[in-house]
DNA sequence: GAATCACTTCAAAGCGCTTTGGATAGCGGA
DNA sequence: TCCGCTATCCAAAGCGCTTTGAAGTGATTC
């Protein structure tokens, strides 16, 4: 009994310092730790393979009686198997609740099912793009019909070369969206070159390489709605703008510089703001604008989120919107703050960023089931929409 | 030549016809078509496996005369392999611009490194959480810092229990965030059903089962903050909630009713709104009560994007906020709305969904890497910020 | 009556990794 | 000299699917 005991003791000495090498193994990187492969070939701990009690394929087809073959086929809708035996597949499929196994399948198939976002994020700025969560929300109801999730990825600015190596390369995404481009954007030839279907959503105007794209027309649309407040006789009209490295605030400059001109106007570079566009951006630069020896009578500002900050330094001075002082801006239709129910709070230039979204979604999926690679490009136009923020010059 | 060329024309007929069949194999319950798989058999055709020229581990071991393992060993850190070895395998796989595949490699190790997200959205409202995007980047830092990513899927409410089922059961995530709970959320069961880590972002008050789940006491927060208007000697306070069959507008909801309760005052369903969480609610809520016969001195409300709506009723009707009309909110931390720069625009309940969003990840995170299942909970407290738009009462 | 064909089904070979269970060589101590 | 130990490395067996190439039925055709 003694030596009975002693083994059983010894044996679980061995088990204890198995599991710990165990262990050491999975925790990489510690090679200063002793550590012998001649032990740890005697470790059988840990090894969750094949399961029983898991329902997978080749359980399916064993209670059937049936090739994994056949199985798959039947569950999978292929022609070529008899429609009793597909009945029988699909009740016991549902009986055993099985499930396939995605990562399996996507090994075997070639394809992920999967459209990578990547997020950028400025540390600084600790912020998300406005327009991110309506347009992952139009997109993602495409994927969802064709059977296609997404995975996002938030990464700091400076890493976001290497996220985009890091989800592209490895085949874990089948294609890429890829948001708010700057002007010359090295992310573009960095994926044209890791050659996986993606598309743009908005343009780098410095870039020459082809590629797909799906952008609102920025500079028609600040320049209508710039000429339209010039069309009430505003003479000195200000620009509350974004982030001017991005692509889409140099167009929108362009736009608002452009109807200027065609007026005969100088552009006033002390009336022209530029950043990032939350609402104390849109506010403080009122702020500045209405203190300055000439302030303007209109302003031009790139989203509804400054111009709520427009409205609230307006409002302040006791200048009445519309009446006193103009305001004109971009509206991407954010779904949390429309503008206005019906008539329009803000006049604006108009663009569904939902909308947006799904077009693009969809424009990447067409490319990624196309034979051939395939660069489309499509460009909306913004509708001028006439709300209470603007009057004729006072 | 005649023989050659008809055996050429043949072939290219056969080609194309098997292509055909190809095409049709993968285009899925087709069978009112004809199709044979013994001539189907004969097609070698878009079988995309193997080419040569990728560069895999089989291929990278090759060229480095080592095998699998100790490439797969030397690239992943483990110590069983010799340094002058591992950085000759560093550089050929810097060389060759060798990516481990994710998909074969998430089917071997049994980890798909992947955090689902299931967004629900209203296909009436149209209408994305407002605090998701903020909420989605802080949960997105923690995760790259442990080599995960997002798997966000974006289904219409009824849709949504099979998505998680999709999602889920597959295996296509470790584990589960879940948004915007229910008072009485169906999710809850089917999740702990399906033995996959998950966590709630909020709690579902009728749910008895144990879970995982991080919150702010919204019960107390609104209390706290209707109890700050009642000191200001506020006596008819109006609340503009969220949906309240969500748990914390439920529990908001609560909150004012207790603290009324507490100051001995009758709780009145006439100056109480509850409804979608977007600018115009709270516009359309306050002109409502405003145009009542005994109109609130003080409003609380939910985010501060309805606070905006009131702010620009409150307005119209040349009734100074602060002032005339105190106003007071739940501040979530919008990176794009921050509740001013330094003096705090509202009086606000404040707590940041960005370090919610963090704090759910890293305890998922946990959750994952238990050896066995942990069930967590977290309560955070939301605190007063005394902003400009509450004062006493006039 | 043999050849042909459509219809079903199957065994086995991938997909590209990780992990297991050795094997081998070199080295110091008994 | 032999043994045990460590440091390296390897072949092969998974992971759970899909797809290939074949085979076994009957029915039909010539």
């Amino acid at each position: 009994m003694t030596y009975a005991d002693n083994s059983v003791n010894l044996r679980l000495g061995f088990a204890i310092g198995f599991k710990a090498i165990g262990i050491l193994r999975r925790f990489k990187r510690v090679s200063t730790l002793t550590y012998s492969p001649t032990v740890h070939r005697l470790c059988r701990i840990n090894c969750a393979q094949r399961q029983s009690g898991v329902m997978n394929l080749r359980e399916l087809s064993k209670r059937l009686n049936l090739s994994q073959t056949t199985v798959s086929r039947a569950l999978n809708g292929y022609p070529e198997v008899n429609e009793a035996t597909r009945k029988r597949v699909a009740e016991a499929a549902q009986l055993y609740n099985y499930r396939p196994n995605v990562r399996a399948q996507t090994l075997a198939t070639g394809r992920s099912m999967s459209i990578g976002h990547i997020i950028p994020f400025s540390k600084q700025s600790e912020m998300v793009n406005i327009v991110f969560a309506d347009f992952i929300a139009g997109a993602g109801e495409v994927y969802s019909t064709h059977g296609y999730n997404m995975t996002l990825t938030v990464v700091r600015d400076e890493d976001e070369l290497s996220a985009y190596r890091g989800v592209a390369e490895k085949g874990a995404v089948d294609g890429i969206i890829v948001h708010s481009p700057a002007r010359n954007d090295p992310r573009i030839a960095f994926l044209a070159d890791l050659d996986i279907p993606f598309l743009v959503h908005g343009r780098a105007s410095e870039v020459t390489l082809p590629y797909s794209w799906m952008d609102v027309n920025n500079t028609r649309a600040i320049e209508t709605g710039t000429q339209y407040l010039l069309d009430l006789g505003h003479r000195r009209i200000g620009l509350i703008n974004g982030q001017e490295r991005m692509d889409f605030a140099q167009r929108r400059r362009d736009g608002y510089l452009s109807a200027l001109q065609s007026a005969g106007l100088a552009a006033d570079e002390t009336i022209m703001r530029s950043g990032e566009m939350n609402e104390p951006h849109g506010y403080q630069s009122t702020l500045e604008l209405l203190a300055s020896a000439d302030p303007p009578t209109a302003f031009v500002t790139s989203s509804i989120v400054p111009a709520l900050g427009i409205r609230r330094a307006l409002e302040e001075h006791g200048l009445k919107m519309g009446r006193d002082v103009s305001v004109l801006c971009y509206d991407d239709e954010i779904s949390y703050l429309p503008n206005g129910t019906e008539t329009p709070i803000f006049t604006a230039m108009r663009s569904s960023v939902r909308d947006a979204g799904r077009r693009c979604a969809e424009m990447l999926m067409e490319q990624i089931m196309a034979p051939t690679p395939l660069i489309k490009t499509e460009l909306w136009d913004a509708e001028l929409v006439i709300g209470m923020s603007t009057g004729p010059v006072g």
